[in-house]
RNA sequence: GCGCCAGUAGCUCAGUCGGAUAGAGCAACGGCCUUCUAAGCCGUGGGCCGGGGGUUCGAAUCCUCCCUGGCGCGCCA
């Protein structure tokens, strides 16, 4: 909001040298314009000097007093600039001006965020897109609240996006399910149990069972594996879609790898780079001749048996996307997922589509902590922690937070215990408690009557004030970026800045106090704040409490 | 062996496409409630930013070579 003012003044300067003829067109752009780390520098600085100096092969000190006379008058917004250490050019702004971002923020209210995108894209954005063989655990957690979280960031910048769910309720995976769950099913019913050597062994398969018995009684022991399989299927699926529903995540559309056989897309896959002469068979198998195009050995699409590799459906679900008109299209993968990248990159490009339009986000992995170890968990195993767990734990709020801490790239460490004790020390309920104080405020302000509409603002003159001020200043510049990079975490950083620094305002100053302009004042400086908060938490899908 | 990610305070992690004197939370220690919510605040200590070399006015950030950890390198997904 203000940055953005002194980014103009700034240029300002730098076009009045062009102009006058002392320095080149060339630096435009080429600096920047920042808030520095430390007090005494001003609100904001510019290395322009430094950049220049570089560039012209000049003295910086000199380009930077050259600039200072270029400003001239300044105006209302800068008060005054000074050259400090190598060159910056540190910018004081007039106190007033800080003021002037309440207004906006209180008028907006839920609307109040970044400013929209210049190009607003249709954007799809792929997470989740587990299999139905289990309940969703820690790690399809991250995915899911990650990729929600990316998803609503998109959408507060403009773009207009499109959740979806990719999965395959058909193969080898499904097969074995429907295996586990028709022994499962004999051995309750105390007939001889073929249980598959690599069968989920989780609890939840004896439950689709034990129902099963009660709808069919010994009727299935020796009927299709099929009915087995379909039974699970929903059963799991009803399931995933409870859990996510549960965490508030809601998808536009499933997309489900059948439709690509039963619409003939795999074999025109096939079809398409056999004609670039991409395709070739050896050993019974299809080949895809990914050597030639940059990676390093070629791969098989369609296996001996006859059935297609996941390579195969995955370009061609890709190719749908591009099909269905999406100029940006997201990928949530679990890191385990990376060496699968390239080759369907390498598809894609290969069938003349833009890779260049998708960009996969790849999640490290979460490593989860009980009494101080290492838990291991195993999905056939069913040694894992389930979201539906985690939510028991320490509710869908916590979980989000938790989850949105870390960037992607970084690995996620998730102690339970703590988690567990953490009512108290939780740092989600520290950003959601600013919240509720500032609702207490203005709660009791409602009780006194006192409205505060056109409040003097210029009477917000203690640091505490100017640091929320400047704070919230920089929400929609940080919530663009934030965007950009399709880095959510950013914005929990930014929350717990906020909150804190309204604790501190809250500890060292009374809002209804005695002085009843002051009082206007600051309620309007809470207004502002409340909304901000608010806005942030919502962005995340967390709630912003009215009383804790 | 090869690829990707990470290595920053005792622990968990930020650090906004190279900026000035290195940041937060937790843990430790010492203070603050007759006052709008103490789920809070204030103060103290704590660092060869994994290591070497390089690029330049300037490096936690970019390049290169090592070390350590994680994930991969299937006719599994």
């Amino acid at each position: 909001m203000i940055k953005s003012k002194v980014q103009k003044f700034v240029d300002g300067c730098v076009e009045a040298g062009i102009a006058q003829g002392l320095w080149s067109e060339k630096l435009r752009g080429k600096y920047s314009v920042e808030i520095p780390k430390h007090k005494g520098q001003g609100d904001f600085s510019t290395n322009f000097a430094m950049v220049a100096a570089g560039i012209e092969k000049r003295n910086p000190r000199e380009l930077a007093t050259q600039f200072i006379e270029c400003a001239g008058s300044e105006g209302d917004l800068v008060e005054r600039l000074e050259i400090a250490g190598p060159g910056f050019v540190n910018v004081f702004l007039n106190p007033s001006v800080w003021a002037t971002v309440i207004e906006p923020i209180c008028t907006q209210d839920t609307s109040f965020g970044p400013p929209p995108v210049n190009e607003k894209k249709r954007v799809l954005v792929e997470f989740v897109s587990a299999n139905p063989t289990g309940p969703l655990s820690v790690g399809h957690g991250r995915n899911a609240i990650l990729g929600d979280a990316i998803a609503r960031l998109l959408e507060s910048v403009g773009h207009d996006v499109h959740r979806e769910y990719y999965f395959n309720d058909a193969g080898r995976q499904m097969r074995v399910l429907g295996q586990s769950t028709k022994a499962r099913y004999c051995e309750l019913l105390g007939k001889p149990a073929d249980f598959p050597e690599d069968g989920y062994q989780g609890e939840y398969i004896y439950d689709i069972a034990r129902s099963m018995v009660e709808e069919s009684g010994d009727a299935l022991c020796d009927g299709e594996l099929d009915v087995f399989k379909k039974k699970a299927q929903e059963a799991i699926f009803a399931d995933i879609d409870a859990t996510l529903k549960r965490i508030d995540i809601r998808f536009d559309s499933y997309f489900n790898e059948h439709t690509l056989y039963e619409t003939g897309q795999i074999e025109d896959v096939v079809k398409c780079l056999r004609s670039q002469g991409l395709v070739y068979e050896k050993d019974d198998a299809t080949w895809f001749k990914t050597s030639e195009l940059g990676l390093e050995q070629d791969r098989v699409i369609i296996k001996s048996s006859g059935e297609p590799t996941y390579r195969l459906p995955d370009i061609a679900y890709h190719r749908e996307k591009f099909r269905r008109d999406f100029s940006w299209m997201i990928n949530v993968f679990g890191s385990d997922h990376i060496a699968t990248v390239p080759d369907v990159l390498a598809g894609v490009r290969a069938l003349g589509y833009d890779d260049s339009l998708i960009t996969v986000v790849l999640y490290q992995f979460v490593t989860l902590l009980r009494d101080g170890k290492q838990v291991k968990m195993s999905t056939r195993k069913a040694t894992f922690v389930t979201v539906d767990e985690l939510v028991d734990e320490v509710g869908g709020d916590a979980l989000r937070f938790f989850f949105l801490m870390r960037k992607p790239d970084s690995q996620l460490e998730f102690d339970l215990d703590l988690a567990k004790k953490q009512n108290q020390e939780n740092p989600v309920y520290y950003v959601q408690y600013a919240h509720a104080r500032l609702c207490s405020i203005g709660r009791e302000a409602m009780e006194q009557k006192i409205e505060h509409k056109d409040a003097d603002l210029s009477l917000l003159t203690e640091p505490e004030e100017y640091a929320l001020l400047k704070i919230m200043a920089d929400y929609p510049q940080l919530v663009s970026g934030a965007a950009e990079d399709l880095a959510p975490h950013r914005i929990i950083f930014y929350l717990m800045e906020l909150a804190g620094q309204f604790h501190s305002f809250y500890n060292k100053h009374k809002v209804l106090g005695d002085d009843a302009e002051l009082c206007r004042a600051r309620l309007s400086l809470c207004a502002a704040v409340k909304v901000v908060i608010r806005n942030g938490l919502n962005l995340l899908g967390i709630q912003a409490p009215e009383r804790m």
